[in-house]
DNA sequence: CTGCAACCTGAAGTCGGCTTCAAGTCAAGC
DNA sequence: GCTTGACTTGAAGCCGACTTCAGGTTGCAG
C-alpha cells in the first residue's frame, strides 16, 4: 500500500479498484469468475478495469441491500449494456424492480414494526394475539437466510400457535 | 403426516412443533444445539417442547428479518425467563433494541431508494454524483453476507468514484 | 537492472444456517 | 404384539459469498 498510482490511462488495478470499492481483490476476481464485472488484460496478464466498473459494483452492492443474491444480480446487470452508459431507459426498468423490492422491505419492516410496538404498547404479552407470530410467515425477503425459510408446505403452512403462553 | 394427534398433555412433539412454526424439525435440533430453544425428554428420549417455545421460535425468526443472527438472536433471548411468559419490562429491552434496528434499516432503505429515484428522476447517469456509489458505504445491516463486506480499512475506505462514467 | 509490492492461478478453507444420510429406537392404532 | 410412521443420533453435505494459501509472474521506483 505504498505507490497505487493511477497510471497515466485511466484503466484500474485491481488494487486500486478494490480500494474505491471497497471490495476485496479476492472478491472482485469471484465477482468476474460469476461475471459480474469484466476486465481487460495486461500484456503481462493483469487485470486492468475500466470505471464503469465501479458503476457495476454499486449496482451489485446495492442490489445485495436489497436482498437480491449474486446471481439475481447478474440478471439485472445483464440487461445494461457493457460498454457505455446505460441509458435512462434501461436504468429505468432496473431501477423500477428495485423500487418495488425496496417498497415490499420497508412496508415489511414497518409491519413488523408495528406489530411489536403493538405488543409493548398495549402490555399484552402474549405474541399470539399481537400477531408477531403470523408476521413471520412467508419468507420476506430481508434477513440473511430467511429466503428458503418458512417455505415448505404452501399448503398446511405456519399455523403458529393458539391459546394463552403464560407456560 | 397421518396422526400427529396433539397428545393430552399440552406438550408438542417435534412434528408439531415442526408443522406449527413452518421450520424443519431438523432446523429445530439445530436451534437447540444453539441454545435457542429446549425440550424436555420424554422417558424414550423423545423431545416434548412447551408451546412457549413457538414463542421463542418467533422471536428468532424476528430477529433474522431485521438482520440479526441466530447467535445475536440468542443474546436477545437469553435475557428472556424460560419458564415463565416475559414481562413487560423484559419485553420492553428487547422490544427497544428491535426497534431501532428496524428503524436503521428502513432508514437505510429509504435513502437508497431516495437516491434511485432521484438518479431517474434527474435523468443523470452517473451513478458518481448521484451518491448511489457512496451509499454503498459500510456494511448495512441488511443483505445476506452485507455484514461482513466493506469493513476491510475503516481509515482509507472506499472512495467511491469521480468524474464521468461515459466510459 | 534490481528489488519488492502488487499481481496471477487453482484449489482448498471458512462461516452461517441448515439439510441429508444411515442406522437404529419409540409409540400408538389395529 | 406387531406394524408403521415419527422419532433419535452423529457425521457429512450443501449453498452463497467469499478468503486464504502456495507458488509463481509483473512492473515500476530507485
Amino acid at each position: 500500500m505504498i505507490a497505487n498510482r493511477p497510471g497515466r490511462h485511466d484503466l484500474l488495478t485491481i488494487g486500486q479498484l478494490s480500494e474505491r470499492s471497497g471490495l476485496a481483490t479476492s472478491a472482485l476476481r469471484y465477482y468476474e469468475r460469476l461475471g459480474l464485472i469484466h476486465a481487460t488484460r495486461t500484456t503481462g496478464n493483469q487485470r486492468r478495469y475500466t470505471r464503469g466498473t465501479l458503476r457495476r459494483i454499486a449496482f451489485v452492492r446495492a442490489a445485495q441491500r436489497v436482498g437480491l443474491s449474486l446471481d439475481e444480480a447478474k440478471v439485472a446487470l445483464d440487461r445494461l449494456p457493457e460498454h457505455r452508459a446505460p441509458s435512462g431507459t434501461e436504468w429505468d426498468g432496473v431501477a423500477q424492480s428495485w423500487q418495488s423490492r425496496i417498497d415490499e422491505q420497508i412496508t415489511e419492516l414497518e409491519r413488523l414494526k408495528a406489530k411489536l410496538t403493538g405488543c409493548i404498547g398495549c402490555g399484552c404479552l402474549s405474541l399470539t394475539r399481537c400477531g408477531l407470530y403470523n408476521a413471520a410467515d412467508r419468507a420476506g425477503a430481508a434477513g440473511p437466510g430467511a429466503r428458503y425459510l418458512l417455505t415448505r408446505d404452501p399448503a398446511t403452512g405456519p399455523e403458529s400457535a393458539e391459546g394463552d403462553f403464560t407456560e
